[in-house]
RNA sequence: GGCCUCAUCGUCUAACGGUUAGGACAUCAGGUUUUCAUCCUGACAAUCGGAGUUCGAUUCUCCGUGAGGUCACCA
């Protein structure tokens, strides 16, 4: 058994979760479950610019729904809070005083403009731009009203990543970074390495775009003389063409949305599992319970996937039919049309179980049953349209749809019955399947596409069922 | 431009240095008493390029190329 781990995710509050995100907070829980550990929510709202109203509860909400519950944090509390990273200024301001007195941090005496003229210089001589090339001598004394800037030692590192394996930068890649704001919030850059120690986190589980500050963290862990988590740097969830990082502008989805559309949590979770994940062997299709299980680390893929909706929709299917009746149904509660107000629930669970798998996600649900709820008017052209329909005269339908009318008038509609009696039209009629099964399909459903015949027949009933075969003939 | 990372079918991916390079999604074609779906069968389809190491390279090394990330008082 694994040491018992503690993973965070912590967003930041600038909008809704969308679908790449929430991979990387499904890794970090599936690690703290599997280890029987601790899965901690933090909010990093240390930029009050960005700062979207009400999202810090959307991102709960959406967390929420998939399933991806955690055990302090955010609402729940634990023994390490504030969750909230503006409720822990003094905290920072704390662990800043310690680098300053160790000489590791320093106020910045320029002014935006100045640092932004030697950023520009910088970048025009296609060099990267770095600070500390530019470091005070004698900075002044920090006051709050300046940035405070941690005063990097730049050397090389090499360290292990549980994802990406043996890394190393030069370097270059250190700077001196912020570690405060003028405006007294603490940069990410800091407050998370405070945060993670302070929090007892034993890995810290991000994505990619991180990848490029790790060394000035290390830089930083050695100035405050504190061990590293654990770090596993996940992958980057590419949009559908593949150029770019997913991201809300190039329209991917709040995780919310796909909530409405009627997505299972399970198969969302199972989607974003196998984009950069899978255990080895031929299995796609995963439970909650058994990613669990079966998630490593160590397994993750190296580069980038792309989000592929289509692979979702299928998984999505998958799900469904996994699920027993009973469950799906008080699931898909919310879906109904609105036809179906007036039915009973053994009613619609018996719609359901002949709908279950051909249903791909819950949205489908009305235009999929509206016919078992409502008698929908009668469209000649569903028979003129179809292959074999379409070549039969006006009186043969009639007449075959009289004969169909007159042996399920003797049906007690029970599926046997009616299977029986179906089949036995089939011999006297002299017809084909693909002929008198349609005819009396498009008779008693009026739509494109239908369940079997007699299991639809059976779920419709006697009344219902000659009634719309009456209607139809009224038609021709 | 510097630095970092990545690279197998269209897509997600599998493959102790030895496989006819496997599976899944998608697509197409059949089959299961109609339709749609499910299910089954089949087809299509990949190791970015070049050197090197090796008896043997998808796998290891190097060089290209391509892609992504990063170089904020954003996270």
């Amino acid at each position: 058994m694994k040491q018992p781990a503690r993973t965070r995710f912590a967003p930041s509050p600038t909008g809704y979760l969308h679908v790449g995100g929430i991979r990387t907070a499904l890794f970090a829980w599936l690690v703290a479950r599997q280890s029987g550990g601790t899965f901690i929510l933090r909010l990093e709202d240390t930029d009050k610019a960005r700062e979207v109203e009400g999202s810090g509860q959307h991102i709960m909400d959406s967390l929420r729904w998939l399933g991806l519950t955690w055990d302090e944090g955010l609402d729940v509390g634990g023994p390490y809070g504030p969750y909230k990273q503006s409720e822990r200024l003094e905290i920072y301001k704390e662990w800043a005083q310690k680098l300053i007195e160790k000489g590791r941090a320093y106020a910045d005496p320029y002014s935006p403009e100045e640092v932004e003229a030697f950023r520009k210089t910088a970048r025009e001589a296609k060099q990267p731009f770095l600070y500390r090339n530019h470091r005070p001598e004698h900075p002044p004394v920090w006051d709050g009203s300046r940035p405070l800037r941690f005063k990097s030692d730049p050397k090389a590192y090499m360290w292990d990543d549980t994802i990406m394996g043996k890394l190393s930068a030069g370097a270059e890649a250190i700077d001196d970074f912020i570690l405060i704001k003028s405006d007294g919030y603490p940069t990410y850059n800091f407050a998370h390495i405070i945060d993670d120690l302070l929090m007892k986190c034993t890995h810290v589980i991000r994505a990619q775009e991180f990848l490029a500050s790790v060394p000035i963290y290390l830089n930083l862990y050695e100035a405050l003389e504190i061990e590293r988590p654990i770090l596993a740097t996940v992958p980057p969830v590419m949009g559908p063409d593949g150029r770019k990082k997913l991201s809300k502008r190039d329209g991917a989805k709040d995780v919310l949305d796909y909530a409405k559309e009627g997505y299972l949590p399970a198969a969302m979770l199972n989607f974003m599992a196998s984009l950069g994940w899978n255990d080895g062997t031929e299995q796609e299709v995963f439970t909650v319970p058994e990613l669990i299980e079966k998630f490593s680390l160590e397994r993750v893929q190296r580069s980038g996937a792309r989000f592929d909706e289509k692979r979702l929709l299928w998984m999505n299917g998958a799900h469904i039919r996994m699920l027993p009746v009973d469950e799906l149904s008080e699931k898909v509660q919310n879906y109904w049309p609105p036809e179906a107000t007036n039915s009973t629930e053994a009613y619609k669970k018996q719609v359901l179980a002949l709908v279950q798998e051909r249903l791909k996600y819950f949205g489908e649900l009305p235009d999929l049953t509206r016919f078992f709820f409502m008698d929908l008017p009668v469209n000649i052209s569903l028979i003129d349209g179809n292959k074999q329909l379409g070549r039969l005269g006006k009186t043969e339908l009639k007449t075959l749809l009289t004969a169909a009318r007159e042996e399920l008038a003797g049906s007690d509609f029970t599926l046997d019955d009616l299977t029986n009696r179906l089949n036995g039209l089939l011999e006297r009629t002299q017809t084909k399947p693909a002929v008198l099964f349609s005819l009396i399909r498009i008779a008693t459903t009026q739509a494109p596409a239908s369940p079997g015949l007699a299991d639809t027949l059976s779920v419709l009933g006697k009344e219902t069922s000659l009634r719309r075969i009456d209607a139809t003939l009224q038609a021709f």
